[in-house]
DNA sequence: ATCTTTGCAAACTTTTTGCACCAAT
DNA sequence: ATTGGTGCAAAAAGTTTGCAAAGAT
C-alpha cells in the first residue's frame, strides 16, 4: 500500500474525494520517516500550501486510518504519531529523553500468550508505546 | 504506608503542612478501591467540603507522589488513575469497554530482560497501562 | 446536482499554573 | 513570622466539532 496512487484510489473507491489537501498529506506521509505527528505533517504540507489546515490533516489521517492505510500510536503524554499500516512494529519510548526505539511487532508474542491463557485478555500493545528508560538515561540517573 | 496518620506524618516531616484538604484527600484515597481518578477523589472530598478545589486534589496527589506514597497510571486516552504505591501491579485495560484487570507487577519480567539484553532499554510498563481486549469484547467482535 | 471536504473558530478534556489571600508550623 | 497551601480563573496541549462555503464526482 506504500504507493501514493494506490492510496488515493483507495480513498476514491470508498466513496471519498481526492483533494489537493489529501494528496499533500499522503505524499508527506510517504516521504516522512516513521513517527510523524499530525503537527509534523501539517508543517510539511503547509510549506507547499499554507492554506491546508491542521484539522484537515487530522481528518485525512482519520479517513486513512478507517481504510486501514495508517495507524497511530501514542508515545506517551499526549503526542501521537502516525505511520503506514503495512509495517507493524512496537515502539519503545524513553520517558526521560523521548527517544523512540523500534522493535519487531512480535516482541510481546510470548507474554501475550501467557496473558491470554491466564487472564483471557488479548494484548494489543501496538496502539500505545511501551515506556521505559534508554541506556543513556539509566546511566545518567545512576551517577 | 496504608495508614492515614502515618501518611500525614510523612507529609509533615518533609516540611509540608497538614491541612483539612490534605486530610480529606488522603482519607478518600484510603477509602477508595483502586483506580480512582483525580475527579473521583474530588467528588468524594467535595461531598464533605465543597470548597475543596480540584486543583488542590491534583496538588495533593502530586505531593504524595513525590513522597512515594502514591503512583499514577495512565489507562488510555487521557484519564489517569491513582493508587497507593505499596502495592505495585500491572493494569490491563480493555480498549473497547474500559474494564481494568490487575496483574502481578512481574508479569513482564521475562520480556523486560530480553528487551534489556537486545535493545539496552529498561522497560517500565507500570506507568502506562497495557491495552488490549477483554474476552467479552473479543467475542462480541467475532459475532 | 449531490454529497464530501475544507477552513475557521470554538469546544473539548485533563492537568498545570499565576496570583493574591489564607493558614499550619 | 514564615513558609507553604488554597481557591479561583485562566492557560496549557492535542484533538475534535459545528458551520457555512468550496470542491470532487
Amino acid at each position: 500500500v506504500a504507493d501514493e496512487a494506490a492510496i488515493l484510489e483507495r480513498l476514491r473507491s470508498a466513496g471519498g474525494r481526492v483533494t489537493g489537501a489529501r494528496r499533500a498529506v499522503v505524499a508527506a506521509l510517504l516521504a516522512a520517516d516513521d513517527h510523524v505527528t499530525a503537527d509534523d505533517l501539517a508543517a510539511t504540507v503547509q510549506a507547499a500550501d499554507p492554506e491546508i489546515h491542521l484539522s484537515t490533516v487530522y481528518r485525512t489521517l482519520d479517513a486513512l486510518e478507517r481504510l486501514g492505510v495508517v495507524d497511530h500510536v501514542h508515545l506517551g503524554h499526549g503526542r501521537a504519531v502516525y505511520h503506514l499500516a503495512d509495517d507493524p512494529h512496537q515502539h519503545l519510548v524513553c520517558e526521560e529523553c523521548g527517544v523512540v526505539i523500534e522493535a519487531p511487532h512480535d516482541l510481546f508474542a510470548e507474554v501475550a500468550e501467557r496473558v491470554q491463557a491466564t487472564y483471557r485478555f488479548r494484548l494489543r500493545p501496538h496502539h500505545f508505546a511501551v515506556l521505559g528508560r534508554c541506556e543513556d538515561c539509566v546511566r545518567r540517573a545512576a551517577e
